[in-house]
RNA sequence: GGAGGAGUGGCCGAGUUGGUUGAAGGCGCACGACUCGAAAUCGUGUAUGCGAGGCAACUCGUAUCAAGGGUUCGAAUCCCUUCUCCUCCGCCA
């Protein structure tokens, strides 16, 4: 949720913001419902305050039945306005909600995801001395992935993996928890980009996959609730992404200024229903209804938000190049970066056997928008009180991260090559 | 799932025959004194949201004792619902 303030002092900024991103937000209703709460609070404050002073001459001894009919006139007038102050304060939230976070000044400014700004290209597109074959043909013709079976159990867009994918997915998943425990390969990845950022190591976390609707909408992504799976007799929503459970995991906690930022690199599964997607990617475990994801996600003070931003876009970037995965960064326009979002970064790989760049990776800065309702704060060293930000990006998504090694690492027997990296947490081996 | 107990400030912990309790005490933290410096000790201070006023330090009002609702002139204290934690029983990876 977006400061009032912010939008008390330049309404047609965030109005403007807003429709960039896509939102058509009524500034004008809204700043009427602040003010009407505003006055109706005075109004109440007022009554309560003269409440209270006839209670407190009550003290020790007995109330007149003078003061008792006061008092009960001032209990049903109060009602009243407390009333209305209840209805217009839901109002008034409810608007606060929909704005959606202002974007960042260099955000490109777009209508839809076909002005996503291509930032920077790494490595080329891989060349084959034969016809590439998609991960599909590969992973079917080794026996890695069975989705007729899925489609009997759960239906479309569940698979089954087995065999040397899922060691393939373990390998990942160490070496990836190794890099960002390590405190060289975080001291190199500063350095190398010149961030200003703490050089503090990630924390691994297996977190829970599920998480309250009271949280996942502070988190301000539950909606489109189309694309969510609701446990059924439960307040509880599958996550869409670790992010949503290792970002509100601190709600309504205060930090000591020294000990952020908190990082933390989560693994789980996520769930998605894919609502309009019909027919779209169907082709091998690109677009899963359930995919595991390396995610990390990061705490910290506001003004190193976007440096830890650009810090976590570092990581994910260092990461595809010791898996040496060519890819290309996006930097995502107004439109596309979430309703949450200052900025929004994608990185793409290059999937031979689509021959496109392809999404693997995203990375989200919030400024203080997600934690002003999850009320994560942190008490400065001066003692002031202040709404920590949040980043998170993907470190490694275990369906398209296996795809896109499977695709560009592909023999023209048929195999794939075991990318280097990944070699020792594969018993060594070089192909599978 | 059944039976019982409990949720108070950054943390621990008083307070439940309703009435100066935003809330004793301790810890922690901040500042100061002492010290070459530190520890120890002593002193002072130390919750947050909302509203109003002020450039500001801050002041005033109001709300908050898990959350929501109720009873009452008045609720941390009484009632209801929900959530969470603990103990025992049952079931179970």
């Amino acid at each position: 949720m977006i400061d009032i303030q912010i939008i008390r002092d330049n309404p047609e900024l965030v109005a403007e913001k807003s429709k960039q991103k896509g939102y058509d937000i009524d500034v004008t209703q809204l700043l009427g419902f602040d003010e009407k709460r505003r006055s109706l609070q005075g109004e109440v404050d007022a009554l309560r305050q003269q409440r209270n002073e006839i209670a407190a001459s009550m003290k020790g001894g007995k109330p007149s039945d003078e003061m008792i009919a006061k008092g009960k006139e001032i209990k049903d007038q109060l009602a009243d306005l407390e009333h209305q102050l209840g209805s217009i304060e839901q109002e008034f939230i409810d608007l606060l909600k929909k704005v959606p976070n202002m974007p960042a000044d260099d955000v490109p400014v777009g209508a839809s995801e076909d002005e996503n700004v291509v930032a920077k290209i790494v490595g080329e597109p891989t060349k084959f001395d034969f016809e590439p074959k998609s991960h599909a043909d590969i992973a079917y013709a080794k026996g890695w992935l069975d989705k007729e079976r899925a489609a009997k159990v759960t239906g479309p867009r569940f698979a089954y993996l087995k065999g040397d994918l899922v060691k393939l997915q373990f390998a990942i998943i160490q070496f990836v928890m190794d890099k960002l425990t390590d405190q060289s390969f975080i001291d190199e990845v500063i350095s190398e980009n010149n961030l200003s950022v703490s050089n503090k190591p990630f924390l691994p976390v297996l977190p829970p996959f599920m998480l309250r609707t009271e949280l996942y909408d502070a988190m301000d992504r539950l909606e489109p609730r189309d694309d969510r799976y609701k446990i059924e007799d439960e307040d509880l929503w599958l996550q869409g992404s670790a992010e949503h459970v290792l970002g509100s995991m601190h709600a309504d906690e205060v930090f000591q200024e020294a000990e952020l930022p908190i990082r933390y690199i989560g693994y789980a599964s996520s769930f998605r229903r894919e609502a309009g997607t019909y027919g779209k990617d169907m082709e091998g475990i690109f677009r899963m209804h359930q995919f595991d994801k390396l995610e990390m996600e990061s705490l910290g003070l506001g003004e190193v938000g976007t440096d830890e931003h650009l810090f976590l876009i570092a990581i994910q970037e260092k990461i595809m190049q010791l898996l040496e995965i060519p890819y290309q960064v996006l930097s995502k326009c107004t439109a596309d970066i979430g309703k949450p979002n200052a900025r929004g970064v994608d990185i793409e790989a290059w999937m031979p056997g689509q021959q496109k760049y392809r999404e693997t990776h995203t990375a989200d800065y919030m400024t203080n928008y997600q934690a002003r309702r999850l009320k994560t704060r942190v008490k400065r060293t001066s003692g002031e009180l202040e709404i920590i930000h949040t980043n998170d990006a993907t470190a490694l998504p275990l369906s398209r991260g296996p795809i896109a090694i499977i695709e560009n690492y592909q023999t023209a027997e048929g195999d794939v090559v075991v990318p280097e990296a990944l070699r020792p947490y594969m018993g060594g081996r070089e192909r599978i």
